[in-house]
DNA sequence: CATACACTTCGGCTATCATCGAATAATGAA
DNA sequence: TTCATTATTCGATGATAGCCGAAGTGTATG
């Protein structure tokens, strides 16, 4: 009836309890089977498998066959910001899941957000990013600089070769815990991937959870002037 | 159990086709009563007061009472950029246009809203009615000119009756279909019962659907400059 | 080959929820 | 007051869709 977008097919397709566990998983970056997805939404494999036709059906997720396994995963970054979105309109209208997990505060701390960082590290490295005149605001987003580029290709990332790509190298993603922007883009998924190779951080096990050692979060700290949180 | 908010309930309540065309209504930052959208998602006024009371339970829209109306606007600029986000995924994903039932083509083409005509013809008659000099833009609304008034009167509609009404003669009103103003006040209904009596269109039975005759579709586009719809 | 595993399809059950008619409340106008 | 308009609440209905058991397809392994 109405012209533009369908948005409420989108909107249905997420408003499923199953299927929006299942995104949230998959918000992890990594592609997950069948199995590993039905389990996290808490349905029989055979219920999984027709949520996951229709999240494929409706663009929202990507499917590539291994064997006897099918592996899932969101089919962009998009799909992941909308996500974070919702998740921030979920946090301000106090629709806070009832029981908060213990893993909730390091959640806040730091997270996997689709393919970089999220959290309060997140948009604390956003904002010294900027504070270091290595992002720079431009036209409601965000683009490096000169001298960001040279103090990231110090830093081991080839920024020229991100450049190339056909992605975005920044983008503003919405923080749904600080509601305050964080780094996305190739350059946020190439720091979030440099901070792992550097062993200042790691990844836990089935989980969004980024855990920082206490000298990697420190030289993260000094080397992106990142100021503490004021809580 | 899973950590974070709780996205599903937020993204149900944009995944109801009504609820839907409620919030785009409300994207353009307006604040609306309930019967205008209860117009805007097709639905009578007492399901859209629960969809209504739903968003507002949902945090979604702000209401105001002034008189004997309630106006219902979004409640902040994060709802519209989560919006506009699933507006930017139903189009990538290839969900642009909009489901085409039986009956769409024939409620695009010609329909009753409320007690005026709307649909492509509908705003073909507003559009032309103002090449016509008839009507006559004023204050974001629109007028009846005397000319307007005096080739109406020889139509066979009771003009100067109308004006005694308390409803107002001229109104806008927002066609979804062609997301371009047609014309509903007391006019805009005596010109549809016009109609009827002329014989030049029926209503179908138990639907919104407005069929012309094709003599009638004729008389009514050289009377009123109604040109062909461009595609 | 046989067996186990991963996933999908089918059929029926059930619960949820959108929808509308009727009635009610509240406000404004005559 | 009386009437009209706007909006809400209640009750019944109907359609949608999630869910799971059972069966079927395809793939790896012994």
């Amino acid at each position: 009836m109405k012209a533009g977008p369908n948005i409420s097919h989108i909107a249905s397709l997420v408003g499923e309890p199953a299927r929006a566990n299942m995104l949230t998983a998959l918000m992890s970056g990594k592609a997950l089977t069948a199995t590993e997805l039905a389990h996290e939404a808490g349905v029989m494999p055979q219920t999984a498998s027709t949520h996951l036709a229709k999240l494929e059906a409706g663009g929202l997720i990507v499917t590539e066959k291994q064997g006897r396994h099918r592996y899932f995963q969101l089919s962009g970054g998009d799909v992941a910001d909308v996500l974070e979105g919702l998740m921030g309109l979920a946090a301000r209208t106090g629709h806070l899941r009832t029981r908060t997990g213990p893993r909730d505060p390091a959640l806040r701390h730091a997270r996997v957000c689709y393919d970089h960082l999220a959290g309060e590290l997140g948009v604390g490295l956003y904002d010294g990013l900027h504070r270091q005149g290595y992002l720079a605001a431009k036209d409601e987003g965000v683009v490096l600089t000169p001298k960001g580029g040279r103090a990231l290709n110090a830093f081991g990332i080839d920024v020229t070769g991100l450049q190339d790509q056909r992605r975005a190298v920044c983008k503003n993603c919405l923080d749904w815990s600080a509601r305050r922007p964080h780094l996305a883009g190739s350059l946020g998924a190439a720091l979030l991937d440099r901070f792992f190779a550097l062993k200042w951080a790691r990844r836990e096990k089935d989980s969004r959870v980024v855990t920082f050692s206490p000298p990697g979060e420190r030289e993260l700290r000094e080397r992106f002037a990142i100021r503490v949180e004021p809580v």
